[in-house]
DNA sequence: AACGTTTGTGCAAACGATGTCAAGAACATC
DNA sequence: GATGTTCTTGACATCGTTTGCACAAACGTT
């Protein structure tokens, strides 16, 4: 494969000329530029960024790690790859599949590739990578998660008000007997959300009661299996607030298989706004992310790390927004009372 | 950051010494190697891969192509990220939105990365990158499409196979009126996997008027727009075949739209497989790609390029298999004359 | 004409690994 | 004791870029 050496013998000149023609940053003769020009075409030459990373120290790579590549996720990798791309950057997905251990090897090889940045919804903290990591002065972004050091940007909903949002609606439409169900106890939004959620509740005089307050694991069949567990109750919530899309849409399967009619006889709220929620019958009703917003603030914070942490712009938070759609029930003032 | 050099002066050896004891491929007496592997603890030293992959000519990355995320190709990535973690290869994934000018940059930055191998679904076959790409010696693996350039290996579906089983079992169930719903024109496997459904079709002495042979363009929202249009013919189909899953959905939702109840008044099948099908209700009934084993040989034909070059197998096809599901129903003899 | 500036270019030293080559030590062989 | 073989190791060139430095040519000033 032609080499800039190759190039350079072609044009008659050196190899750093062929260099500054090809950054453009340093000026070069108009007139010895087109004939390196030339000769980069003759040739078909293209640079070999395994050698221009390893000098110029920056690998043009940017890592993303995620739990899974299921929905909100896809959306995210869809997003980050093109902005990065738009920068002319490549974006490296590992998919740590919520296993510490596959988390800690990927970022280990991300280390190892002198990624110029590293997105990140991590589930493992305090790990020697990590600590490594933290060292190795890659700017780091977290994605929906906060870090306390200091080096560590990140970009993430507003969740308490995602649960406020969510719990309004409901009542906004009349309902008095809501049940939940949350993300997995160890993650922190799973708190935040609630509590937002149940703050907004009792502001309105409404309680919602610990055993309709359901931990799900933002998985379709957790929404499956809780639904089932729902319509046995004794005395039924009129409305679920899922705190994930693909958790809710678990929930209409599993209420229509407990042949409980959905938003007839309950009504459902997911969260995130994923492609999906468009998708079913009825549609989803749902707290809906920026995603692309946050796509995008998440790669300016990699590229431009620096002004963000001496600006002190450690944390940029995102609102969400209600969309509203076929899952939720108005309810009559009969209803209300019985 | 720490390099081997470092380590070499703690470890009081020479680089070459510590590469040997990183390699393990090369015997190093176990004393020193104990005393490097103590240094290279102390230093936690990671080898920097620019530098390795420029010298020894590989990267240990795969690049991946893809014409969008969405389902199946999430699949894909998620599995095809898995198993070249597996065998120490990173994945680097481009979406290239069925866009070939952005197809055709990616490429290009895959070359300039010396990636170890490239797996693709393309969209645009003949440009410069491509012959460049092929001139390069870079193992290239197509999914689901095939090339009669030698130099290209391919994973794929038998299509005409896909489309026998999704015709026979219609007929299976009575089925006499059928339509389709195909992929875009300008795709190869869209023709044969409609060449299977009709010649399955005509064995049965069915023949399916062109008009009810409809072009979609693999979206849930085609599939959306050709419900209306059937539900609106005057004579409708008893059933209808979706060559892939996110159509079907569509079309599922379009007839819901429609007031045409499914599989009561009309069945559908889908094609693909995807997690999607078992999440709507009623679940789709559909014919199933063998996903995971058919990326298990995707990465197997990149990292054993020449092997298989050699073996002249050039082409691995993959049978299909039905997912018997809810959205197709069975026809009583009554029906049939109707 | 003598002096600074600017502009354009080449040389050579990195970057951090790998792998060839040769050489010294240790051992076996006759 | 001379010779051959095996084992271990270090020196060094190399992969293909980028970039600091130096120097020559061209230019503007007075």
């Amino acid at each position: 494969m032609a080499s800039m050496k190759d190039v350079a013998k072609i044009a008659g000149v050196s190899v750093s000329t062929v260099s500054r023609v090809i950054s453009g940053r340093i000026p070069v003769d108009e007139v010895t530029a087109e004939r390196v020009r030339e000769a980069i075409n003759e040739l078909d030459f293209r640079p070999n960024l395994l050698a221009s990373g390893l000098r110029s120290k920056s690998s043009k790579l940017i890592g993303l790690v995620v739990p899974g590549i299921y929905e909100p996720f896809a959306s995210i990798v869809d997003h980050l790859e093109y902005f990065a791309a738009n920068h002319g950057y490549s974006l490296l997905v590992g998919n740590s599949r919520s296993l510490p251990d596959v988390e800690e090897r990927f970022v280990d090889s991300l280390i190892r590739r002198h990624v110029d940045g590293i997105i990140f919804t991590p589930i493992a903290f305090e790990t020697p990578v990590m600590s490594h990591l933290l060292d190795s002065d890659i700017p780091i972004v977290w994605f929906d998660r906060v870090s306390e050091d200091r080096r560590v940007l990140s970009v993430r909903l507003d969740n308490e008000q995602a649960g406020r949002i969510a719990a309004e609606h409901l009542i906004e439409n009349g309902h008095r007997r809501i049940a939940v169900v949350t993300g997995p106890e160890n993650v922190d939004l799973t708190h935040v959300r609630l509590r937002g959620f149940l703050t907004a509740a009792s502001r309105h005089g409404i309680s919602i009661p610990t055993e309709w307050i359901f931990e799900g694991d933002f998985s379709f069949n957790s929404g499956f299996k809780i639904a089932g567990e729902i319509a046995s109750l004794a005395t039924t919530p009129t409305a679920v607030w899922a705190q994930n899309d693909l958790t809710a849409i678990g929930l209409l399967k599993g209420f229509a298989a407990a042949g409980l009619a959905v938003p007839e006889q309950i009504s459902i709220i997911g969260m995130d706004g994923i492609p999906l929620t468009g998708m079913v019958h009825p549609e989803l009703t749902t707290v809906a992310q920026p995603i692309e917003t946050m796509c995008r603030t998440a790669i300016s914070k990699v590229l431009e790390y620096q002004k963000y942490l001496q600006q002190n712009q450690l944390h940029t938070v995102f609102q969400t927004t209600l969309i509203q759609r076929g899952s939720v029930q108005t309810l009559e003032e009969v209803q209300l009372n019985v």
